[in-house]
DNA sequence: GAAGTGATGTGACTTGGTCCCGTCATCATA
DNA sequence: TATGATGACGGGACCAAGTCACATCACTTC
């Protein structure tokens, strides 16, 4: 329990947001960041540990989560059922109000590769922890990462959806979509092009 | 053809994981791996846009590969049919040379978070030239995604265990052992835990 | 041999990131 | 009310990564 529960950390995020937009992450500093936001570098960097982290910061709370979540999950549960339930409550903990923020994050990262590093970093840390969950509850290798992976990517393809403005599902509703379409696909890897001849891939 | 045919980007590779085995990637500088290569650190940073990409060189190369053996696979050929051509095509290009400087490798990578997320970006580019490729083929999504992806995994399961001096099969047949593996987890996922009481997940 | 080309060297510069120390507001306790 | 502890913030020195402009040198080609 903060003393003064100054919004320091919020303030810097959307101050970095703001520029990030507005000049790019490259030709933003982070003095003008901490500037914008009445602070300075210093402070700057005693709540983010780097430039880029103030636009991924809380993932690892998302992390616990995912794996709190499939812990939680009842015990006859298949892998790719305790995912499903760890999907559920991670989309659950998105409020409506980030929908604005996350559509504008994502061009951000877009536009940087060393913003599309982090991701990937931090996308292979909630696989992780996904897989070492699932591990504990005995799902052998390499069945729990792949489970893990089909959570993550419904994960992020119910995120991009859900971020459009133009959604109407909820979170959670796309993410179980997605992940239904995932299981189903699993079953076309070994499938010659047949019947319906696939023009662009959607 | 360069003239000279200096052997200038060897020597600062062999410097670098030299350096970073004895030292650590973070307690070493550019300038000391130019040093030991007896170049200067414009010469390291010409060379490699950063510290970080003298151990991920030539990877645009690998994703190239890959995606060219995927557009020449056999038409009828299925998805995991075609990820596996491409899988054979990139693992015969790893001579045996190579198995050390790999072996070599993958600690230091493994030491620092840098070169962790490094190693994730480049996993993501490698697992989207064969998906654009598979895409190329009419493979729709997010069949093409899951394809690559398990290709990917098979190769970076395969790459360990192929780089462990204990191993004695080729990286190609290992490759394809991996991909077989990650084809039947495929159909585990909606799978109880049964019979077998697993322990600890191998 | 003269001109051109490409690899390398030199040094100045910006910025990200670390570290140390000082200041100040708040809280707990006497 | 005084006093000390704690935690957030500011200031500035400092190092290394990475950029840039310019000079040099080896080798090729005409």
């Amino acid at each position: 329990m903060a003393r003064w529960e100054s919004n320091a950390r919020e303030r810097l995020v959307r101050a970095a947001l703001d520029l990030f937009t507005e000049q790019g992450f490259d030709a933003t500093t982070v003095n003008e960041i901490a500037d914008r936001a009445g602070l300075t570098k210093t402070t700057f960097l005693r709540h983010f540990p780097d430039k880029r982290e103030v636009l991924f910061a809380g993932q690892d709370m998302h992390a616990r989560l995912l794996a709190a979540a499939i812990t939680a999950a009842p015990s006859p549960a298949t892998p790719l059922e305790a995912v499903g339930a760890a999907l559920d409550a991670i989309t659950a903990t998105f409020p409506d109000d980030r929908r604005e923020f996350s559509a504008r994050l994502r061009p951000v990262i877009a536009g940087n590769s060393e913003l599309q590093e982090r991701a990937a970093f931090k996308r292979g840390g909630l696989a992780g922890a996904m897989t070492d969950a699932l591990h504990r509850r005995g799902v052998p290798e390499p069945t729990a990462s792949l489970a893990a992976e089909l959570g993550i990517r419904a994960f992020y393809r119910a995120f991009d959806q859900w971020a459009d403005p133009t959604s109407r599902q909820t979170f959670t509703e796309l993410a179980r979509h997605a992940l239904d379409e995932l299981r189903a696909a699993t079953a076309t890897l070994d499938q010659r092009a047949t019947t319906v001849r696939p023009g662009t891939p959607s």
